[in-house]
DNA sequence: TGAAAACCTACTAGCTTGATAGAGATAATA
DNA sequence: TATTATCTCTATCAAGCTAGTAGGTTTTCA
């Protein structure tokens, strides 16, 4: 289960990405729209500036609007941000991996085998869809299959 | 990431599952072999009895045994059994379903739609891989196709 | 100068994780 | 029958995490 944190920071940039261009968005307005705990939703909104996701206008009139192009942010991204790695073992997070204490040998363990399949599956759409992707509703079968292997 | 005790578990299931036939291992045995706390360990063994999985004998020489076969042993289903349902948001949880507070329109939720996908690759596989397939390394290719979306 | 907004830091109740502890029940065996 | 090895059950606990709440500071606009 993704945390609430996540679920409302996804909520809070499709309002940001869904406002007509150069509009900002005040947080006591996504707060109220979207049923969020105002000062709550503060906290992730800065969060989502300090990883350079959201830029923010201070003082009166001031809010929030994106700073990248919403189709340049992942849902892995996002989720990855609040919650930390998507892998369902330290041994198979790229971003930050750890190997398994006692493990003795990754190559023939075989939960991690299994669970590399399962996670590759739904990491590799989480990476390829984005924010914009989410808002125009365009169709999962438009994800252009993965062809380098070999960073993973 | 899954819990020490998922882990834990599908080590010792993978040990009683590659037991000769008709043998049985301890608890004390296997938490040796895998550096598993014991009493720690105990309590997993009693859950995965309780669950219809293993099957147990107590006294001297006692231990414990697949009670059912290991190729209907799914990793979906110990993952399940010790980490909750596998579904990254509740209302797509098939197991335990239950609607996102503040939710106005499931069918309209991208969020919901997104992680649909995502969670859907990843359960299929998990699903469908058991303790035997883990065990005798049977390749990932040889995962059936599931037609039936219906019951989604 | 006042209002409205972002920004920052501290705190907290309740829950979950990853165990530890100790006693009881049961079965083989000496 | 006593011993011993094993599973079984229940309670407890420290540390960390989640989902906020609280209260102030700074910036900007009118």
């Amino acid at each position: 289960m993704i945390s609430n944190k996540a679920k409302y920071a996804f909520r809070a940039l499709l309002a940001v990405a869904a406002a007509p261009a150069g509009e900002s968005l005040t947080s006591a307005e996504i707060a109220r729209r979207h049923s969020i705990p105002h000062k709550f939703l503060e906290q992730i909104l800065l969060d989502l500036k300090k990883a350079g996701i959201l830029e923010s206008r201070r003082g009166k009139s001031g809010g929030y609007i994106m700073l990248r192009p919403a189709d340049t942010v992942s849902f892995a991204e996002v989720l990855r941000l609040f919650d930390g790695p998507l892998a369902p073992l330290p041994c198979l997070s790229r971003q930050s991996y750890r190997p398994c204490e006692d493990c003795i040998s990754e190559a023939q363990c075989e939960i991690r085998r299994e669970f590399a399949r399962a996670h590759e599956a739904s990491r590799r759409i989480l990476e390829a869809r984005t924010i914009a992707d989410a808002l125009n509703g365009r169709p999962f079968e438009a994800i252009p299959a993965e062809r380098s292997r070999a960073a993973s």
